[in-house]
DNA sequence: CTAATTCCTCAAGCAAGCTTGAGGTCAAGC
DNA sequence: GCTTGACCTCAAGCTTGCTTGAGGAATTAG
């Protein structure tokens, strides 16, 4: 693994035009990742006259973006979505940014919710072993009460 | 969907034998699913003459605790294991079930700890529209510095 | 007895999120 | 100008957790 990579100056000196694999490099993910975004609409490029990827340096906060989205559980169907809602598809600013983060926040703060809850019934139920269809509320999450015969 | 099965009065008649439809309607699951547990070792059963399934009740209990054990996030192949670990695999009892759930319950609360990490750095950034790879939180889950080069 | 259910066993499919491989082109360095 | 590494395009494969379907046997209600 390449921690740098000196070779391809070109880097610098076009200034602005990232290759697939610097931006790879850079972003953290593999260049197999890159092109699968690219076929979900998550991330764009132009092509140059050998048909080979360029992207801006933008696209790195984008691939910046759908990390963070993803480590908070969104998937990328909605990312796509919230990324593509954004006025021209543009790199997200940092109002974008913020309308962003408060719309996966929510999401985030309802699992956070769901599994701080299971863990409180989980305690709440250790040791007791009951289990019961009609009265563990680990057993009935949604406070179902079922007419199939007791466990 | 039916809430009630009147017809098959062998269920109580039988006094323990359970088919498999019986237990898919009163665990919840559905058949294929049972079907899938089986192939997977995470419940048991035994055929009748006519190699139908049968199981006892206490397969109710053994599901039951893969539900629960799914929502914390535990992988099947992980509660196989746990299951499998019970002296002579038999159904949880209370005391099984305390193992269980507080083996379990550690898994849940670094889950729940990771989110609740990400949803403040999510908070501390939001508006700040930095994403700097060298310097935010979000971009640097693991805190590690890169040498690739600034965003 | 007969018709309607239920159940059986494979095999294949689905969704998400990628990776791997084959076969071939492009570009960079010496 | 030639070698090497980076890229390209499909197509197929992988993992997890199931569902769906085909073709056929067993059970059960009436």
């Amino acid at each position: 693994m390449t921690t740098r990579a000196p070779r391809r100056g070109a880097i610098s000196a076009t200034k602005q035009a990232l290759s697939v694999g610097d931006v790879a490099r850079r972003s953290g993910v593999a260049v197999s990742t890159l092109h699968f975004y690219e076929t979900r609409g998550l991330i764009h490029s132009w092509r140059n006259a050998g048909n080979q990827r360029r992207y801006t340096r933008d696209v790195l906060r984008r691939v910046a973006v759908i990390k963070i989205a993803q480590r908070t559980g969104v998937p990328l169907t909605e990312i796509r979505e919230a990324l593509a809602a954004l006025p021209d598809s543009r790199t997200p600013t940092a109002a974008d940014w913020r309308r962003l983060s408060e719309r996966w926040r929510a999401a985030l703060d309802e699992r956070i919710a769901q599994l701080t809850l299971l863990r409180d019934q989980l305690d709440g139920c250790i040791g007791c072993g009951c289990l019961s269809l009609s009265q563990c509320p680990l057993r009935n999450p949604g406070d179902v009460l079922g007419g199939n015969g007791g466990d």
